[in-house]
DNA sequence: CTTTCCGGAATGAACGTTCCGTCAGTTATA
DNA sequence: TATAACTGACGGAACGTTCATTCCGGAAAG
């Protein structure tokens, strides 16, 4: 008995994952994939239908664990400021830290890949559904403004700044250090209140 | 002697931008766009080196067309917040209506192309340039405020709320009413204040 | 007639996918 | 325990397709 079966399909995961970041779906051609695993091509196929599953399950993956991290680090005992705080830098220092996860999403969804897909379906649905620390999150803000605050709003002045900023990091325009993230932090919990 | 010589070019420019924004870039094969262009395949290669130059040219277009709308949009004697606001709802609608250019832009930044580039350089370089609106408006915030603002936190919060915002639209999970654009450049503006 | 422009068939390279021989590990046989 | 038969993971050569690019014959312009 095999107990440990499936860790080539992980190697081959994770090395898509660092070939696409870096190189681009169209760019990445699977020879070049399997040389760079330490595998046979043949091998990818045994894993992953095609080329086109292939992209799609290291985005489940990377979404997965995206989603798992944001909705750990969260304690809905702190005030709606502090929670809001520590979403936005929580999330900058996770991305930060994975340069080719964000690369890599960035393409996905600005690709025919993602596009057909749910999109982002993890910040719209996600957020609506009431047993989760994110939904009592804007619920709460939501509530207490004055002029209703719309949902793309909120996600618009919460998530964009930080695409935004993590993008230009990455280009090496900007030096994201700590100071920088907790000023994007409080500038975005401003912009939510009315 | 030819009095519309680059007309052809313009057709091939335009056609490019449609068939790479609905298609991406991978999937849009020279000669379907010659086909849809109503030319030859060998009149593209007339007017272009090879597909990547096309691919540049095509951005520099658009990149170019947006940059003038921009400056150009712009009320020097206003208030720095009626500056902002008219220049976030200004950018949003203009690109509301474009959404080739806007999808094309997102897919350029995001693959090999656009990272090998400039990137951001008309928002960084542009707007440190000391004789144009742009500049005059950010040393204006950036001035009045206590702590002093940083350019890549301004760019964050101006432009990402923008861009977050067209690509939730065009998805469709958004209806990108008047009213959520003023809304939305008042909180960017809120953002900036300390 | 000369020159410039144009279209699209032809070419060659790159790539995704398939297919098959090899081999390590496992099970059956004696 | 030793040996033979089996099984399925594995690699990579080979195949067929797709596509960027070239090239040449003809049309239009002068």
């Amino acid at each position: 008995m095999k107990q440990v079966p499936p860790q080539k399909a992980e190697i081959i995961l994770q090395t898509a994952l660092e070939q696409f970041a870096e190189n681009g779906f169209h760019s990445s051609p699977i020879s070049q994939l399997a040389s760079r695993a330490g595998v046979g091509v043949g091998s990818i196929y045994r894993y992953f239908k095609d080329k086109d599953e292939l992209i799609h399950a290291v985005f489940k993956q990377v979404d997965e664990e995206l989603q798992q991290t944001i909705t750990h680090n969260f304690d809905s005992t702190l005030s709606d400021q502090q929670q809001h705080i520590q979403l936005v830098v929580n999330l900058i220092h996770y991305l930060k830290e994975r340069p080719h996860e964000f690369k890599f999403l960035e393409q996905y969804y600005s690709s025919p890949y993602g596009s057909e897909e749910k999109h982002a379906k993890f910040l719209h649905a996600e957020v609506k559904e009431p047993p989760n620390p994110f939904a009592n999150l804007f619920a709460s803000i939501s509530q207490k403004n004055q002029q209703k605050l719309p949902l793309p709003l909120y996600l618009a002045m919460t998530f964009g700044p930080v695409i935004f900023l993590l993008r230009d990091a990455l280009s090496g325009y900007v030096e994201l250090d700590d100071a920088l993230i907790e000023q994007t932090a409080a500038a975005s919990w401003r912009a939510l209140e009315t």
